[in-house]
Formats: structure tokens, sequence, C-alpha cells
DNA sequence: ATGAATGCAAAAACTTTGCATGACG
DNA sequence: CGTCATGCAAAGTTTTTGCATTCAT
């Protein structure tokens, strides 16, 4: 069970409710769920857990580095598992289809650019609002 | 008055709440606002102008190209003034401070990168979380 | 005059919190 | 066993909406 020492890694009690959330994370079908998502997919699968914990567990999570938070449209937040690397993300405005994309020449950028105000760069938010060409 | 023609060329009657929202975002001293912020100003003006129209002008107002939206921290959205030309953000975490600047070869990179994916780029949120350097 | 805009208050949407109970180590 | 986590419901925030009234053209 991978998920447990995940947790244990995070410094995060071994429970029910926070082992539950972590394998929907990693094997809903979609990748980026709200609050919401992970508990209606828990009550779908016959788990009990409040919705109150899965925020909770969410933001702990996050906070451990195990899940990144989005915004994309401003309304609802959405969690996707901190697995693999860093990515951006293209949002199809039309289809609200969200796709991943890695720009090592767009992170030297923003790195160059806080280096240049004095700044060092600790994290940053990139979300391209994109349409289909025709 | 160049507020009038303002709202006039975005289609919008020249109403007073329209007005004098405009020209709070124009002339207050911090550019990036909440809907609260930019109401409790008018409050403080001695405008007499309710939250929800606030909220509704300010809506209008994006999606007229007179304002840009952002939302910084997830929480609550602020609103700036859609004179000049585009720029991105950088918040220090430290301060909250915001700092624009205007990075073509990233305005560069992100049309490719749609364009790699088949897609056109239609407009971006790019925000860099940034601590001063000791 | 007439349709659009406003203000108010109520509601909606999302998230957090208090507190008693239950579970982990 | 002590402490931390959970569930529930209540409260908090931010934003939206219904409806009667007022305003712009």
């Amino acid at each position: 069970m991978v998920e447990n020492s995940e947790l244990r890694k995070a410094g995060l009690k071994v429970t029910l409710p926070r082992v539950k959330i972590l394998q929907m994370l990693d094997s809903a079908e979609q990748r980026h769920m709200s609050a919401e998502d992970v508990y209606k997919a828990l009550m779908e699968a016959g788990e009990d857990v409040g919705l109150a914990t899965v925020y909770r567990v969410l933001t702990q999570f996050e906070a451990a580095g195990l899940v990144a938070r989005h915004n994309f449209d401003g309304g609802h937040a959405v969690f996707e598992l901190a697995d693999g690397e860093h990515h951006d993300h293209m949002v199809d405005v039309e289809t609200r289809e969200v796709i991943e994309f890695v720009s090592p020449e767009i992170e030297a950028l923003q790195k160059d650019i806080a280096a240049k105000y004095g700044f060092e760069l600790i994290d940053h938010h990139l979300v391209l609002h994109v349409r289909k060409r025709k």
C-alpha cells in the first residue's frame, strides 16, 4: 500500500479518510477534481467521508506537497495529484478540457524575471486559455 | 469626460454607478481592487452605489475589455483597469505586494506552445509567487 | 415612454470552524 | 490511553439573483 508511506512521509496519521481520498485522486478518471468531486466520488464508491473532511484533508495534502491546488476559473478550486514533474495548464475555453504541458524555457524565463526584480521565484501559476484552431 | 465615451464604445449605457466605478478604478491609490474595495471606496467618497451593482458593473466591464479580473490567491477576485498594454504579475508572498511586468519572450513562447497543440491562444494568466532575495 | 440599470435583501456557491465522538499509534 | 482526526451542522465569505423602483435615451 503505497499510500500509507506517502502519508507517513508527510507526517500525517494514516486514517481511512486520508487513504481513501489519496486513492481516489490517484485512480479517478479525471485528473483535476474539486473537493465536491472527490466527495461525490467517495459517496458513489460507498465510502462514508464528510465533505468538511475532504476539504481539510485536501488542504493538508496541499501543505504537504502531495497535491497541487488550482483555480482555473476563479470559482471553485481543483486539486491534482502532485506526482511526476511540475507542469502548467491549457484550458480549452469551449470544451473546458484541460491539457498539461511543460516548458523549461518559460520556467527559466520566469526565474530570470524574478531575479531581475530582486526576487527569488517560489512558485507560479500559468494557465493558457485556448481555442481549437479550425 | 473620457469615461463616457469609454462606456459608449463598450455599448454600455452611461449611468452614474458605471461612471463612478470607472473613475474610482482610474483614480484609486491601489491598482488592484476587489469588488468590496471599490464598494467601500465609493461609500467613503459619499457615492451611494450598491455592492450588487459593483459586482454587476465590474463583470460587464470585464466582458467589455475595460478591466481585467485576476484571482491572485483564489479567495476574492481583484480588478484592474485595462489601460496600457498587457502585463503579468508577480506577488511577493511576504508583503503581498503586486509587481507588474512584461515579457514578450514568455508571450511568444505561450503562443508557440498553444500552436504546437493545435490551439490558438486567446488569453492567459501568469502569476509568479516570489520572495525578496536577501 | 420603454427598456435597461439599480438597490435591497434573499439566496447561492464554496469553504471553514466548533464541538462532541471516534480512531490511530 | 492520550491526542489527533472526523462528522455533522452551523457559520463565514464571496458572488449572484429576483423583483420593484428609478433612470437613460
